[in-house]
DNA sequence: ATCCTCCCCTAC
DNA sequence: TAAGGTAGGGGAGGAT
């Protein structure tokens, strides 16, 4: 069978977008893996002058052998019978003697002589590239661990042939076992000793050497749990929660090994002149004693670019296998928990074994659905430490030969081997494949396959360019005729003469398959993200921020070793969908909706308390639903510098953040100055509720629903788990179906159909919240809810109809815009908005009116719920009793509030409270343009004019100026603003204001001792 | 045209 | 119970 692809497109078609410049690679691994696994039969790569597959079609069937080592598969067992036949061939020519007729070696590593397989076949005998079942000696020197316990009972040292050959005859094998196994195991345990003794008896020689796999002893049944002196599992938002589940995170784990190899091959690189390329050198050794340059069974033009993609075979069962025979040639896969009679097991499958892929086990999947595939399925554990170092060793093979690697992951390696062959006389794309699949072996006992991708130099082959736009790029630019030289030429100056498009495919084209497209500066990356989408279940805000700042920790951790700074975050949060069951996988996600937000930060960094900070204004302004929905959170850090020093960062980034003002504050819309939040989970002194007047069965729940939704929560908290829980169950979210649920479509919740956005006809925007309660509740909540309960007022008042029906359709683009600082938003019925002629107001009275029907685009109206929450009623809020009963069309409208002064975008009184205390804590000598955002402010409050607000912040900073922990540079700062701003009030209103005696309003503590 | 944000998808 | 991460390409559609 042959398969031919000329096409891009077509290739992109058949396997789904696949970064470019790993398309052929990618191409060659995918079919592999297809022709494996599903046609049972093992490609053999021909390459051509473009990609043709010529596929060996002896089945899989026909190179079985007992040991597992089969898997080597047809590809290899075409290869092996191949390089057999040319050594026993050549045996055949010159035979001296049949010394060692019958009898099957393979040779491991560098043995003396150096033509020990020469004079081996010379004299009768069989060699094999790879060691089998039908293998009846192993020959070296010395082995590697691995392959010591698989192959050691069978090994000979090099003398064994030697010797015969001077004696004439075929010595004694026993006497020339390279270990002595019955030595070692006299220094073990006499009882172990005993037990090996026992096992020996009655078997053959090489079977009573056979060791039996330490971890499995005499129990049938491995340990799959872990050692059970923890028994209590982390909560998210505990300490060491992202340590634990890294740990155990396979994901996460395949993530770091390739980092790591990044890392490692960019520091090889980097002493490229002392680098021992051991392995280049034992091939050219190698290729001295096969001496078979006519081995051009690939087609390959000399000076060809010539990249390899070399991947490990089911990688984690490969290397469980090492040490637990017993699962060799049995469906075996790699999971946590294996299930019991009881319990059936929801964990992942890392890796499943070709024989459990044959039942249709595929590795992601879940151990349940693949046991009902194939219920003789065996499970063994995760070992992280042992593929971390098979994966390292691996590397290392192969950075021995060249260091032109590009590590595709921790088990595949892109590999540029153009120069190790055009430099290499005798040397052929297929014997050095082979090779490294044998070393590779040798040294992990873990097979490896090899995608062999060539480069064409002529451009007109390549996929897109035909005549004329190879006419063109030879006459219009400098001659451009291969591949290499249309690499040149810049994406930009492509796209300008081509178009985007046709500049792209040609941008990525002639790197897809050519040498040079391989990336070594891993170091460099775009983004830098941790995500924690398992084990998320908060119930209190502090929780949330406790996680935060954990999770910000970790990013700085990782933008500092890979040297970043990042000007962009960005966040993910997973939310339980509305009336999605708990999850089946124990901690999972479920299913979720999805939601984004990033933001600019002012300078680069990687400060984790402006990462925290920022997340956590970024949640507040993506989603308000209650924290005890997450279902997971992730942070990415974009816009990476790395030139930027890290040492300036700290301190002056995190003033500089705190109090520069955007230069148009307005302008840039999504800029954040990232503090609004608490430094540190701790912050959020707890406020001792005042609910002494209030019985707690007084309690309603629509009124609490009617708070915001922090402030709900505190209060349902208070009230106990149970009034929470209501409180979560009475806040549904609102069916959404336009999100695909992440990662999977397994993680798909069947569909709820959403008819419309139902509203009772004539709800209030205004809750109406009891005297009682708030007057229960402490002052400054009350004063806070109060002044919320105006804004909502004002609001309304300001909300006017569009006009024009054009405008409704702009909703799906206008959800996602950034909100400008003051644009808020708010679900309003069509009876709420009067109809009247209202012409387009001031930019402050309403910025933007962006309504739509609900019922017009349902499935594209993802609602946000924030403003909801926050500003309707209860009689806003639909419920499955009142859902039939109304017919309005609803409008989700944006509209941009009365100018609010704002400091770092908030404009709240308690965050106002902690950007200043921050200022104080994190910046022990202010500069003027760090003052500049809290003088503007203070301006902008004066001028508004918020008297409340300005008498409130003055009495703040008055009470900081005077608290003894505040520096005097500080204190001086704010008795000087305190007395500009009493002469501006002075001069406006002709006294000054009031600023004595009411120190009670702000009696929350200052916090003290958040450094690390 | 190109950039940006949000969203979706892919490989391991 | 279970450890559903990480990085990157690319597209739609609005902003510039
Ligand atoms: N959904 C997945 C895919 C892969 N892996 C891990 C386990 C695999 O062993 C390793 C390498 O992935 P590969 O795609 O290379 O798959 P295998 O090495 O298992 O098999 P193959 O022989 O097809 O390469 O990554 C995982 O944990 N979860
Ligand atoms: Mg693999």
């Amino acid at each position: 069978m042959i398969v031919v692809y000329r096409d891009e497109e077509a290739l992109c078609d058949t396997f789904g977008s696949i970064q470019p410049r790993n398309l052929y690679s990618c191409m060659i691994h995918v079919t592999s893996k297809y022709i494996r696994n599903y046609l049972s039969i093992e490609p053999q790569f021909v390459v051509t002058d473009w990609i043709v597959f010529l596929v060996d079609t002896m089945s899989k069937r026909e190179v079985h052998g007992e040991n597992g080592f089969e898997e080597f598969g047809g590809y290899m067992a075409a290869k092996r019978a191949k390089l057999n036949n040319q050594f026993n061939e050549s045996g055949d020519n010159g035979c001296d003697s049949s010394i060692f007729s019958g009898v099957t070696i393979n040779i491991n590593g560098h043995v003396n002589p150096t033509n020990l397989r020469a004079v081996f076949l010379q004299h009768g005998g069989r060699y094999e590239a790879f060691p089998t079942s039908s293998t009846d000696f192993v020959i070296a020197a010395n082995l590697s661990e691995a392959t010591k316990r698989k192959w050691g009972t069978k090994t000979l040292r090099p003398e064994w042939v030697v010797d015969s050959i001077a004696a004439g005859e075929k010595l004694d094998s026993n006497k020339y076992f390279l270990y002595d196994f019955n030595e070692e195991n006299k220094q073990k345990t006499l009882r172990q000793a005993f037990s090996l003794e026992n096992n020996a008896g009655g078997s053959s020689a090489a079977a009573a050497r056979f060791t039996t796999s330490p971890k499995r002893n005499n129990t049938e049944q491995e340990q799959m749990s872990d050692s059970p002196k923890k028994g209590k599992r982390l909560m998210a938002w505990e300490d060491g929660f992202l340590e634990e589940f890294w740990d155990h995170s396979r994901l996460h784990n395949i993530s770091t090994m390739k980092r790591t190899l990044q890392h490692h091959i960019c520091k090889l690189r980097r002493s490229k002149n002392t680098h021992n390329f051991t392995e280049l050198k034992n091939y050219e050794v190698e290729l001295r004693l096969e001496n078979c340059s006519q081995n051009q069974d690939v087609s390959y033009r000399s000076g060809d670019a010539m990249l390899f993609l070399v991947d490990l075979d089911c990688f984690f069962v490969s290397v469980g296998r090492i040490n637990r025979p017993h699962v060799n040639n049995v469906p075996v896969v790699v999971t946590h928990f294996s299930g019991n009679k009881t319990i059936s097991s929801n964990s992942d499958i890392a890796c499943a074994s070709y024989e459990a892929r044959k039942f249709g086990v595929k590795n992601g999947m879940w151990v349940s659905q693949a046991r009902e595939l194939c219920p003789s399925l065996e499970v063994i554990p995760y070992d992280f430490e042992a593929y971390q170092r098979v994966s390292m060793q691996f590397c290392n093979i192969v950075a021995a030969m060249t260091l032109d690697i590009e590590p595709g992951s921790c088990d595949e390696l892109l590999v540029d081997v153009t120069s190790v062959i055009n430099n290499l006389p005798g040397s052929s794309p297929l014997s050095l494949a082979q090779f490294l699949r044998k070393r590779i072996f040798e040294e992990t006992q873990c097979k490896a396959s090899v995608g062999i991708v060539l480069k064409t130099q002529p451009i007109g082959d390549l996929p897109g360019i035909g005549y004329s736009l190879k006419e063109k790029l030879e006459t219009q630019f400098s001659n451009i005729r291969t591949c290499e030289d249309l690499q040149q030429l810049k994406l930009e100056d492509l796209k300008s003469r081509f178009g985007a498009k046709k500049g792209d495919i040609l941008f990525n084209s002639c790197r897809g398959i050519d040498d040079s497209s391989l990336q070594f500066d891993f170091e460099r990356p775009k983004s830098i993200s941790i995500d924690v989408n398992y084990g998320i279940r908060l119930t209190e805000q502090s929780q949330l921020e406790k996680l935060l700042l954990n999770i910000a920790k970790a990013l700085s951790k990782r933008a500092l070793e890979a040297e970043a700074c990042g000007t962009k975050l960005q966040v993910t949060l997973l939310t339980q969908q509305k009336g999605a069951p708990e999850p089946k996988k124990s901690g999972g996600h479920g299913y979720v909706d999805v939601h984004n937000k990033s933001g600019q930060l002012i300078n680069p960094t990687r400060n984790h308390l402006i990462f925290y900070k920022s997340i956590l204004s970024l949640i507040r302004s993506v989603t308000a639903i209650p924290v005890s929905m997450y279902r997971g959170i992730g942070v990415h850090l974009t816009g990476l510098k790395f030139d930027f020093d890290g040492k300036k960062d700290g301190l002056q980034t995190l003033m500089s953040s705190l109090f520069k003002q955007g230069d148009k504050p307005t302008s840039k819309a999504d800029q954040f100055n990232c503090v609004s939040e608490p430094v540190v989970a701790t912050v959020e002194a707890p406020k001792t509720i005042k609910l002494n007047s209030v019985a707690k069965e007084d309690v309603d729940l629509n009124v609490l629903s009617a708070l915001p939704d922090d402030i709900a929560m505190e209060v349902a908290t208070f009230y106990g788990l149970d009034k929470l829980k209501e409180y979560c169950a009475a806040n549904p979210e609102m069916p959404t179906t336009s999100r695909a649920a992440i990662l999977d479509q397994k993680f798909k919740y069947p569909k709820v159909k959403i008819t419309t956005e139902v509203l009772p006809a004539s709800p209030t925007l205004v809750p109406n919240l009891s005297e009682s309660f708030l007057g229960a509740l402490p002052d400054d909540i009350r004063e806070e809810l109060e002044s919320d309960i105006e804004e909502v007022k004002q609001i309304k008042s300001a909300v006017h109809p569009s006009a024009n029906n054009a405008i409704t359709c702009r909703l799906p683009q206008h959800k996602n815009k950034p909100n400008p600082a003051k644009l808020i938003s708010a679900v309003v019925t069509q009876a709420n908005i009067s109809v009247n002629d209202a012409p387009e107001e001031e930019e402050t009275e309403i910025l933007r009116v962006v309504s739509v029907a609900a019922d017009e685009t349902p499935e594209s109206t993802p609602f946000n719920r924030i403003n909801w929450w926050r500003y309707n009623s209860k009689d806003a809020i639909p419920s499955e009793q009142n859902s039939t009963n109304f017919t309005v069309v609803t409008r989700r409208v944006a509209l941009k509030s009365f100018v609010v002064p704002s400091l770092n975008e908030q404009s709240e009184m308690p965050d106002i409270r902690r950007i200043i205390r921050e200022g104080v804590e994190f910046l022990p000598n202010p500069s003027r343009e760090d003052l500049n955002g809290l003088i503007d402010y203070l301006d902008e409050l004066i001028s508004g004019p918020f008297m409340k607000q300005t008498q409130v912040l003055l009495k703040f900073l008055n009470r900081l100026a005077n608290l003894p922990s505040t520096s005097q540079k500080w204190a001086k700062i704010f008795k000087l603003m305190i007395r500009i701003c009493q002469s501006k009030i002075q001069r406006i209103f002709g006294f000054p204001m009031e600023l004595h005696d009411i120190e009670d309003d702000f009696v929350e503590p200052i916090e003290v001792d958040v450094k690390e």
